[in-house]
DNA sequence: GCCGTATATTTCAGCGATAAAATATCCCGG
DNA sequence: CCGGGATATTTTATCGCTGAAATATACGGC
C-alpha cells in the first residue's frame, strides 16, 4: 500500500494527543513520518527496480560485491553493510549466483567463508541500474538546495547514532 | 539485523561514487539513510511493545479504531490510516478480534463493510501502551531542542509530498 | 596431535506482508 | 425490479525476511 496523505497523519496523530496527553506529539510524529517514509521509499525503489529484475537489497548486495571488485567479499560482510541476517543474505547471494551476476567459492584461506565476486555481466548490470537509483534519489530530492539537503543529512545522522544508542532494552520491562 | 554503522555507509556510497560518477552522492546516502533508520525503528518499536503482545502494525491499528470512539470505523480506512494492505489489516484486526480488543460486525448501512470498535479492554491497552510508544519517540529524538525537531520534521514532510509527485511510473519503461 | 570453543554459513520453520482471485453487497440505468 | 458494473472485504498463493538449529571449519590450550 502507499503513503497516507499527510494531513490525515498529523490529524490523527493530534486527535490522539488530545486523548492521551503523555504522549509528545512532534516526536511521535517524526518517528511515524521515518518510518513511513522509509517502507514507501524502498517500495518505490522495488518497482523502479523490478524492470530489471532486482530487488532492492539484491542490487545492494550486488553493488557491495562490485564495489570491492577483484577483491572479493564475504557474506558476513555483507550482512554488517547491508543490515541484513546471514539466512537471508545466503538467499539473496544465492539469487544473484544463479543469475550468474556473482559467483561463490570457499576461501582458500578460510574454509568456512565464501567468496564472492562480481562477474563481467554483474558488473555491466551494476553500471546500468545504478544510475537509475541515483536518478530516484535525484529525483526525489530535487527542491531541496544543497544547504537544505546537507541539513536534512546531518540530522538523519544524528538519528542513527541516536538509534545506536537508545532503546536496546524492552521498556518497562514487562511494564 | 541492525543498522549498519554510519562510516561503512558513508565509505560504501563514496566508493560507489567514485566508480560510477552519476551517481549524487549526497541524495543516494539521504535515501539510503531513511530506508534504513525507517527498518531499524520499526524494528525497535516492535521489540519496545513485544510485552504487551502487540506489533507496531497492530498498535496501530488498535489506536486508529480506539481514536474514532463510539463512532467507529472500518477496514478501508484502515488501509488509508496504515499505508497496509487489505489483506493485510483483515489479518491484523483478526488478531486484534481474537483477542477481543476490538469488535467487528457488518455495518447497517452498507453490509460489504464491517465496523471496527474498541472494547473496553483494547481502550485500557491503549492507554496503557501509548504512553510507551510516547516514551521511545522521545527519548529517541531527546537531544534534538523544539527548533531542531521542527527542522527536521519539516524535511520529513517535504519528502512526503516530493515522494508523492515523484517516480510513481517504472523508470525507463524496461530501459 | 586432540579436544573444546568460537566463527561463518546454510538449513529449517514460521511470520508479516502483498497481489490477485474470490465473494458479497451496493447502486444505477433501463 | 433486474442485470451489470463498482466497491468492500476475505481468501489463496507466494514472497522476503528472521531466529534458531545444524553444519563445517578454524583456533587455542593441553
Amino acid at each position: 500500500m502507499s503513503l497516507p496523505p499527510i494531513e490525515a497523519l498529523e490529524a490523527g496523530a493530534r486527535r490522539i494527543a488530545a486523548r492521551i496527553p503523555e504522549v509528545p506529539l512532534d516526536q511521535t510524529l517524526a518517528v511515524r513520518l521515518m518510518i513511513l517514509l522509509g517502507r514507501e521509499m524502498s517500495a518505490r525503489l522495488d518497482q523502479w527496480l523490478r524492470p530489471a529484475g532486482l530487488t532492492e537489497v539484491e542490487l545492494r548486495a550486488l553493488v557491495t560485491v562490485f564495489s570491492q571488485g577483484d577483491a572479493g567479499s564475504f557474506p558476513g560482510e555483507l550482512c554488517e553493510a547491508l543490515g541484513q541476517s546471514p539466512a537471508n543474505i545466503t538467499r539473496v547471494t544465492d539469487a544473484l549466483v544463479a543469475r550468474a551476476l556473482i559467483t561463490r567459492v570457499p576461501s582458500d584461506e578460510d574454509r568456512r567463508r565464501m567468496e564472492l565476486r562480481v562477474t563481467q555481466s554483474g558488473a555491466e548490470l551494476v553500471r546500468d541500474v545504478l544510475p537509475r537509483l541515483g536518478g530516484f534519489s535525484r529525483e526525489l530530492l530535487a527542491d531541496f538546495d544543497a544547504a537544505e539537503l546537507e541539513q536534512l543529512l546531518g540530522g538523519l545522522r544524528r538519528l542513527v547514532t541516536a538509534l545506536e544508542g537508545v532503546a536496546q532494552h524492552t521498556p518497562t520491562e514487562q511494564g
